[in-house]
DNA sequence: ACATATC
DNA sequence: GATATGTAATGCGCA
DNA sequence: TGCGCA
């Protein structure tokens, strides 16, 4: 349990972690604290932290809640404890960065605490970090689109990556739309990943002009239509974890659903901060298939 | 949230 | 002491 | 060469 006092030092397994400022207020309209978000966190943490392990993370941070100012940090910030652990990266602008990773509970929990509302891991391990373990589509309504024809788009990339022999996961994103997400059998760099993506993404967008586009100017974009994402399959680039809360009005939570609910009609609302916990430890982790050795797909050959 | 800079 | 500022950035496609 | 884009 996270404490009640407004700051706290709380002892997680071999750690002792800094939480404070826990009253302050995140979500104005439904009440909720920083307390609450913690201890969201700490609920589906068992589920959540095989995702994030040896991954470096993105922070966007919302030390004011979500209408505060939110900004991005790459770079572990000084004053962290002494075990966290990070990931240094060389970028091509000749910085190195050193990013947080979340290896357990009490990292997780000081990530949380600097005022990051939505976690953001990178796709590939940290010990070889253009060699994603997946490949993804990020499912985005255009204007003038609703989430019935999100769900369809989803079923129609799901059958063409059922007909190329792969079995997509998908999940909300907690704010407009779905992702769904293959595990591939590791090897392929980043660049291979995005060259299949946008294959596909353009291919299908071809096949049903009506329903998809996969344009990447927003101008380009026809009304109506669903955005699939292609483009965030890059080198240094994330997308909200699963079980991210995200800095919504509701407190929405990125959740891993089933193709039966997708097909029944499940919308974004549906999964919040409040109600995810008893989801999940009722269904357990929906998406354990992500990251099991068996069951990974080959990258296939440029459809 | 917090370190640093500038007034 | 008060207030302002930064806190990330790749790389592809196209004009 | 520089913008748009996430
Ligand atoms: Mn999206
Ligand atoms: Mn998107």
């Amino acid at each position: 349990m996270i404490p009640e006092a407004e700051n706290a030092t709380l002892g997680v397994g071999r750690r002792t972690v800094q939480l404070t400022n826990l009253d302050k207020v995140f979500w104005p309209e439904l009440g909720l604290t920083k307390r609450d978000l913690l201890q969201y966190y700490a609920d589906v943490s068992s589920f959540l932290l095989p995702h994030l392990r040896d991954r470096a993370m993105v922070m966007k941070r919302y030390p004011n809640g979500i209408h505060g100012k939110c900004f991005f940090m790459k770079r572990t910030p000084p004053s962290r404890p002494e075990w966290i652990e990070t990931c240094d990266i060389m970028h091509k602008s000749g910085n190195l960065i050193d990013f947080p990773m979340v290896q357990d509970l009490a990292s997780l929990l000081w990530l949380v605490n600097l005022g990051c509302i939505d976690l953001n891991q990178w796709y590939a391990r940290c010990d070889d970090v253009d060699r994603p373990d997946y490949l993804h589509f990020d499912l985005d309504p255009v204007e003038g689109a609703d989430f019935v024809k999100v769900r369809e788009t989803a079923t129609v990339v799901r059958d063409a990556l059922v007909a190329l022999g792969m079995e997509p996961l998908v999940k909300t994103s907690g704010s407009k739309g779905l992702h769904l997400y293959v595990p591939i059998v590791r090897g392929p760099v980043q660049k291979e990943v995005w060259r299949f993506a946008k294959a596909l993404a353009k291919l299908l967008a071809q096949e049903h002009p009506a329903l998809i586009t996969a344009e990447y100017r927003i101008a380009d974009r026809p009304h109506g239509r669903v955005l699939v994402d292609y483009n965030q399959n890059a080198w240094g680039r994330t997308l909200a974890s699963l079980y991210s809360v995200r800095p919504t009005d509701r407190a929405t939570v990125s959740t891993p659903v089933t193709w039966e609910e997708v097909e029944r009609g499940i919308e974004i609302a549906d999964f919040r901060m409040q109600n995810v916990p008893q989801r999940v430890s009722k269904l357990g982790d929906l998406w354990a298939r992500l990251l099991a050795p068996r069951g990974r797909f080959p990258l296939p050959e440029v459809p």
